[in-house]
DNA sequence: AAAATCGCTGTAAACGTTTACGGCGTGTGG
DNA sequence: CCACACGCCGTAAACGTTTACAGCGATTTT
């Protein structure tokens, strides 16, 4: 863990200035001979650049941030496994945030852009503040959006389409004869929550059903809290037929409960989750889900931002990524006992 | 995204030098009118320290680099669920790396060690060959392993005890009167594989089974290579009855397999996991999994770093996690009927 | 043969901090 | 009234690079 050798300690050795030798390591034009010193010096040193005076001077630090609003949320996983491999492809690393879901947390991220660790953010705040949007305005480095902001807010921004999944659900199990359709939603002044309570309520009216508050019943975007939702749901509303849930820990929340109180899935209950993670596919009953395309937004996002980064200047640019609708067992799956999982 | 200000800009503002600005900013003795000026200049101009330029200077980045072999894989997952926050405590940032277990990419995060842009690292790899052993001698920076190397090794080593794990594993199939016990495992050049083969060995002439080398296939730690060697398995062997698992995501492979063949599980097959990830308490049917404590291992690692970085000489320590079997459905549960998913 | 061109190299400044050192003004003790 | 200590502050160097600029010898042009 000594001190590594500098571009002087080379320059020494070589028996030329430190100005040659960072033009060898960078490849400028310069004699064969004088090159090949340089080289022998520096590999018999075990040279490696140092990368903060590198940034320090050249003000690049070839890294990029990503603050997921949560960790342990499958849906910001899938963007991290795909921002990932573009990134380290572009020759940047990752600087990975968790903001846990405070809004003070995302501000100090927006805030720290002005220590200029980084070239450029890509964030999915779970709500969008004036402060936010004031800070955007004025952020030292490029950002890009994943969810929504206001009209006019002038951010490159990737957007998932909730209310058109919401439609595509609330339509499947209309079409499967459900006509008590309930929502479990997490809480309404994150940006996803009201966007998804908005359009479970339109997409209701818009197959003829009443929208009747009674069915709806907030919590937060947990299992945990999914459970507790479900089960307020069903002591009040014992015979509702159908559940659409915000994501899919709060549906597997669901099928906790559901299985719990003998409710067969999804014969007498059908669940739909939201986000089509992992845990969709491998459920007990395996979970249909509206997916939003958490991949290809991550990966939109991280090519918005690399495209920014090589054209400072262009207009900024929104990427809509389409839902698409999984069918699994828990809306038209077979006979499935309730039962235990552990 | 104009230029932010520079201590000089709020030395000029104020009237002082940038030794008072900076003193000031770090909180050294001052005077009272100074410290006022200066603030308010900082304060007006919306001042941020340059993080680039005070790592040069100061020969500390604030940032720990963790580099996992796989985004995707979830016991990977759980381990950086807790090491982001113990760092976040401690005031680093997080740097993510993904290897893809590929040995060339690892050794470049050792190397990359040499650029300083660290100041730790915490690396799990898959495999542990000569030249990892050297790069860490040698590294810059201090590093901290999770997983297993060799006696004698000088470096911070966190690890699983999958030895005992598989035993837990073969001792609960074998008292549920299991006596044909597959093991469908991952590459055995890789350290995991390793130990997870020769513990499946002990582990079978523990109870006093005889080691069959045709109930074993190997494959690679993903779902699909799963399918892959358990369809193999089960036509060179039709009448197995329990599969022990490498990891979660090649036991869903198997359930898949399984499944698709009618084969009852657990009734006719019992299946065991590995890594108790998110996954296994999700699939269907639910999965006895021998957790090898991912989170407990990423959070010692994280700490073992911290401690390291405050007190650079103490001697290399290791940390060993227990292992803990998950009984859940895939071998002890009720009735299920083979069939699709999706 | 002098001037202009060219390829290569070294000197030095700059990036934005932190910090050792010395200087200056004030107050205290002799 | 001088010596000294003390609290603050400014100057300048340093961290390890990149790069503008000027210098120099060799070659080409006039």
């Amino acid at each position: 863990m000594a001190d590594g050798p500098t571009i002087t300690t080379i320059a020494e050795r070589a028996g030329v200035s430190i100005a040659s030798v960072s033009r060898v390591l960078n490849g400028l034009p310069t004699r064969q001979e004088t090159v090949r010193k340089v080289m022998a010096a520096a590999d018999e040193l075990g040279y490696v650049r140092n990368a903060v005076a590198r940034s320090l001077k050249s003000r690049r630090t070839h890294q990029v941030a990503f603050a997921m609003a949560d960790v342990g949320n499958p849906a910001y996983l899938a963007m991290l496994r795909e921002i990932q491999p573009v990134l380290k492809a572009a020759g940047y690393r990752l600087v990975l945030h968790s903001t846990d879901a405070v809004a003070a947390d995302e501000i100090d991220v927006l805030h720290s852009l002005g220590e200029r660790y980084v070239d450029g953010l890509i964030m999915s705040p779970l709500r969008v503040t004036e402060t936010h949007l004031r800070m955007l305005a004025t952020a030292r480095a490029p950002v890009v959006i994943i969810g929504s902001v206001p009209e006019g807010t002038r951010v490159d921004n990737v957007r998932a389409d909730s209310r058109t999944g919401v439609r595509l659900a609330i339509d499947h199990l209309y079409a499967l004869g459900r006509r008590r359709i309930g929502m479990v939603n997490g809480p309404l002044d994150t940006v996803p929550g009201a966007a998804r309570g908005a359009a479970y309520r339109e997409a209701l009216e818009a197959v003829g059903l009443r929208y009747d508050e009674r069915l709806v019943e907030i919590g937060d975007f947990y299992r945990e809290e999914g459970r507790r939702a479900v089960a307020a749901l069903l002591r009040r509303v014992p015979d509702i037929d159908a559940l659409m849930c915000a994501n899919d820990l709060i549906a597997l929340g669901a099928l906790d409960v559901l299985r719990a109180a003998g409710k067969r899935v999804p014969q007498d209950v059908a669940v739909v989750g939201m986000d089509d993670t992992d845990l969709a596919a491998a459920s007990w009953p395996s979970l249909t889900s509206v997916s939003l395309g958490s991949a290809e937004r991550g990966k939109a996002a991280a090519e918005l931002l690399l495209d920014r980064l090589r054209h400072g200047d262009r207009e900024p640019r929104l990427v809509t990524v389409l839902p698409r609708l999984v069918v699994r067992a828990s809306t038209a799956g077979e006979a499935s006992e309730g039962g235990r999982s552990s």
